[in-house]
DNA sequence: CGGCTTCTTGATCAAGGTCAACCTTTGTGG
DNA sequence: CCACAAAGGTTGACCTTGATCAAGAAGCCG
């Protein structure tokens, strides 16, 4: 499978920059191509020293470190169009690994010649630097999240985040979609155990928030939800640039 | 008080990348002029909608966000040649603060002509995209510690990192140095209660790793902490550029 | 296709961890 | 000398965890 980056679907989404003719041929000439990944395999793992550069092109997967004792700490979710591996090529060697959630494609870049992008296209730059801003704006509300949040206001927060990030992409109505997380997969994302979960969740059900039934989470009350967990929408729009 | 760029005492540190005279001449061009700040003030306060940036030049500082319930989450401890508030030029309105912890000096640039950087300088742009990375790491540590550590290893963790960060800027020789953050502080910054500050302090003083007294914390045993809590360095050095 | 294994969900429970509140001591500056 | 802030410790109440288990779903293999 071989997708132009001008057909790209992902490229026609409003939640992403639209780049210059220049800088599409830019991309289109450091992407090697795609490629497909089953479920629950490690992109990157922790350590490696590799090159390649990828963008996330349909399927889940998510960031995670592992401790010594061999707890894990799932550190972001990465949905369509989000960048993967940028540190390896510019700042060597990472402690992180990355695993589908779902079976995946990627598409796969050139890291070596993305740094070319600095010297050519100085919009193309600014404009990653805006979204790694916007990235590290995501990162602290996490951060807060899991120093000062309960276990329930974790898990709504981190419902209604996947919720809005999934509207950018136009992968939800609004009111449902799949989650393909497992127990122990959210509790790693929220810093919980597997028990807290499901005691969360079914508060989350209790106060008719939003309910998770056959892998598929429902939202019957979103504002009460979001006013609940001190959920505070930030506007993805406009900002992402989509390399 | 005006220190002409290239008299700046930080950026003979080998901790920061050194600079063309081109970007050097850029930076002091953009500089407004250092401003000195009280300790406890906020320098940042969330939903400004300012476009200065500033770089940290003396003292400490942290960033940090509130809930609506009144509590804190320091996200960042901020040590000299630490940028601050890059985001507002670029993405427009902040959702955090940043408070000084110590009397403190900024030196204060022009947010906007700061924009031109990318247009002009592609190296410093790659540099600073380089510098934010790192930052993202350290942020992805950060959320390892609060989502799966105890609290005694949490700030273990905390009191190593800072130890290096201050070795990189030749603030202390690495068996003491002046910690100038109160318990609630230190409790908002790991993610636990003030006692439990008190606690973890105990026991890295019982196992004879460190100790703090009248405000200065001294090293016994880095290496036994380090391993103790997990902690790896990761190497600052030629990472980090100074804008 | 059927039977096997493995994983996931969802619950319960005791053990242990954490918090807020309170108090005393210490140190600082007026 | 006093007022005030912070350090440092204690307590009971509450929350979270890890263990365990049973039922169901999903995947694998012959």
């Amino acid at each position: 499978m071989f997708v132009d980056c001008r057909d790209c679907p992902l490229r026609s989404l409003p939640l992403f920059r639209t780049f210059s003719d220049a800088e599409a041929d830019f991309i289109r000439a450091i992407k090697i191509g795609h490629q497909a990944i089953a479920a629950r395999r490690d992109l990157i793992r922790e350590g490696d020293d590799h090159l390649s550069v990828y963008t996330l092109f349909s399927g889940w997967a998510f960031r995670y470190m592992m401790l010594d004792s061999g707890c894990r700490q799932i550190l972001d979710i990465l949905l369509p169009g989000d960048l993967v591996g940028l540190q390896s090529p510019l700042t060597g060697r990472v402690r992180r690994s990355v695993r589908t959630a779902t079976a995946a494609v990627v598409c796969r870049l050139d890291g070596d010649a993305l740094r070319a992008l600095f010297q050519e296209h100085p919009s193309l730059s600014e404009a990653l630097v805006t979204t790694l801003l916007y990235e590290e704006q995501r990162a602290d509300t996490r951060l807060l999240l899991l120093g000062r949040q309960r276990p329930t206001e974790r898990l709504g927060y981190f419902l209604l985040e996947l919720r809005d990030r999934l509207l950018g992409r136009e992968m939800t109505s609004g009111e449902a979609f799949d989650l393909p997380l497992s127990y122990e997969q959210l509790a790693d994302a929220i810093g919980v155990s597997r028990s807290q979960v499901g005691a969360s969740l079914g508060e989350l059900r209790r106060r008719g928030w939003a309910e998770l039934r056959g892998g598929r989470v429902g939202f019957a009350d979103c504002d009460g939800m979001a006013a609940g967990c001190g959920y505070v929408r930030t506007p993805e729009q406009e900002v992402r640039t989509l390399i």
